[in-house]
DNA sequence: TAATTACATCGTAATAATGCGATGAATAAT
DNA sequence: ATTATTCATCGCATTATTACGATGTAATTA
């Protein structure tokens, strides 16, 4: 196969490996760092801070804008990107679930 | 390609993509959504609580594994799963950089 | 010992992801 | 108008992921 099986999983599960999935690579992290750092928007000087081919760039970018983790405005001919604060909240909202409990494993096993 | 270029990126951004990619699929959230509400380590129940085959589970039980996020310990011919507290909050302290800043964007362009 | 149970691994098939050069579209500069 | 710049998209090759049945392994049970 190689597709997943979005169906028979509950929703939130879905979405918050949506959002796992979206920052699933070196490239995409560097690029929403470089945009939490720079609260600024950037645009394709986002190219030269990354060892990847501008279309490569421009495929991450994307894939970051699939999930709807950045939005991008265009400016003349430049394009600045920035991280979608609401939606990006609503992330962090999905992804808490897993930062829930803290505490040990009590049983036997481990 | 298909094989991700971890060579030229920060070692942290490798280390988070890691975590993210880890959990970048609904099986692999909901194992580790099962692990933690019932915080004692669970076996082979969870192939009945997903809606995969045996085998399916089994692989992606062994990519969380690989990322270090669980551990299973051999109990007589069942296997207990739980999580790794330390990896576990390893990762975290790793993703938290993504959670810093909670202010919107403030240029002109978005 | 033989059969069963619980997992892991292998093999295979289908799809997704990664990367880049080439090309295209739109704006800015000359 | 022509050229250059900025970015997106297409096409291609390569590798990774997902999924499952079949098989293997180790421990338990009959």
């Amino acid at each position: 196969m190689g597709a997943s099986k979005t169906t028979a999983f509950t929703q939130a599960d879905v979405t918050v490996a949506k959002y796992a999935k979206a920052l699933a690579h070196p490239a995409r992290i560097a690029i929403f760092r470089l945009l939490l750092e720079r609260r600024s928007c950037i645009c394709g000087d986002i190219v030269e801070e990354l060892p990847l081919s501008q279309s490569t760039v421009s495929q991450h970018l994307k894939e970051l804008k699939a999930a709807g983790l950045i939005k991008g405005d265009i400016e003349g001919k430049k394009v600045c990107y920035c991280i979608d604060a609401q939606e990006w909240k609503q992330a962090q909202q999905a992804l808490a679930v897993l930062f829930a409990g803290d505490e040990p494993c009590h049983t036997s096993c481990c």
